[in-house]
DNA sequence: TCCGTGCTTAGTGTATACACTATCGGGGAC
DNA sequence: GTCCCCGATAGTGTATACACTAAGCACGGA
């Protein structure tokens, strides 16, 4: 792989999966020799991540990993909103209706029990979402999704989904991917809306019982996450 | 400025404007030294460009400008509905009365004659869609649809506006300034649907026009602008 | 005559050196 | 004692050299 794509990579999924958390201090030379890339391609990446949003250049010498607090998630449930609900309408005129009747249907066999069911049914949306974007045939808005969905990674990772939750979140993709597969773009709209609603009301909720319960691991020192050399 | 950023600039407004037509091939070397900087900085702007969907990486070794045809205009407008829709509605929950109340008046007022009417009303519209960003308050949806514009500039370009549109365009403007004014989200939306709809028609009876009358101006020879040293 | 192989060259990917700037700390002056 | 200024240092911005890859062309063999 380009030496520059895989600075890329490597850093957006420590970025998403916490090891380098928000206020996390990226130096040029120090990543750049943490990742054994030089400091062209580790440039590239990232101007990269500052167009995705996950670093920011707080001032002309620091660029540290962006917080996503409450705002951030409103304001991202809102575009997300926005761009879900247009694409369901648009695959529910464009799509194959057996592709989506057969995901409805793995929606309604999900079990959700254990972490590796848990892992496979991730990556059954993961699947949803491709054959969304395939429908829609539309790059921009797959393209902007794309965006959003880099950022829900983070969100997610701080509001752990309960089971509950879960089952009722496999419950309103089989509702979405059945109404595709109808060609009902009203309803597969409308069941997206709640789909969303509904998430984003789950995701507050856990952050407030995290918040109630003082959030042990949310903010690590990040006096020890200044210099990653060590990590 | 600094260098990467000119040369992003440069090359931006080139191929918005058309100086730089779809499928003009762009070779490092060739515009770095035509734009006076060194490769590196070229090669972010490059990069910002290709994120943009400006250019595209034909080749491993060749990077084009992008086209635009009608399925991209189609494509555009699409999640321009999507956006502008929940910003009109964000807006409307969210937006100071009088600052609308005070653009929907001047759109009343705006006159169209003259091409430098013309440019007046041009600033008027960037005037109101700095304003919407302001009130939506949501970060990711002023991105989304800044790229979205950015695009935008090169569909208008090809469709050259009429007054009779124009006229109509500034009315419905008025309207969507005076429902987010009034707080009236559901109007504000509805009338951004049917201003997006109206925009859209006269874009494609314009292109048709264009296209039925030979086209003179579409298609530059490319050839000669392989190399744009000599530009 | 056609196909395959090797060479040449154009062009990009990466590393590194140099220059410029901002920030922080210390010292001097008021 | 405090404030301001100057210098040192760290870190980024840019240029350039080198390496690697891919494509085109020519030459030789079948």
């Amino acid at each position: 792989m380009r030496a520059g794509e895989h600075a890329y990579r490597t850093l957006r999924n420590e970025i998403q999966s916490g090891a380098l958390p928000a206020g996390a201090v990226l130096v040029e030379v120090e990543q750049a020799a943490r990742l054994g890339v030089s400091r062209t391609p580790l440039r590239e990446a990232l101007g990269r991540l500052v167009a995705d949003g996950l670093v920011a250049q707080q001032s002309p010498r620091v660029t540290v990993v962006t917080d996503v607090d409450r705002d951030d998630i409103r304001a991202l449930f809102e575009i997300r909103r926005a761009l879900e609900e247009a694409a369901a309408r648009l695959a529910a005129a464009r799509a194959d209706g057996a592709v989506f009747a057969a995901l409805a249907d793995e929606f309604g066999e999900a079990h959700l029990a254990g972490g590796e069911a848990l892992d496979a049914y991730y990556r059954l949306i993961a699947r949803f979402d491709e054959a969304l974007d395939a429908a829609v045939e539309n790059d921009y808005l797959t393209a902007a999704l794309g965006n959003v969905r880099t950022h829900l990674v983070r969100v997610r990772r701080l509001a752990r989904d309960n089971p509950e939750r879960l089952e009722a979140s496999a419950a309103e993709h089989r509702l979405i991917a059945a109404a595709i597969a109808a060609g009902d773009a009203d309803l597969a709209a409308h069941a997206t809306h709640v789909h969303l609603h509904n998430a984003l009301a789950s995701i507050l909720r856990s952050l407030d019982a995290a918040e109630a319960a003082g959030d042990p691991a949310a903010r690590a020192d990040l006096a020890t996450l200044t210099h990653q050399g060590a990590a």
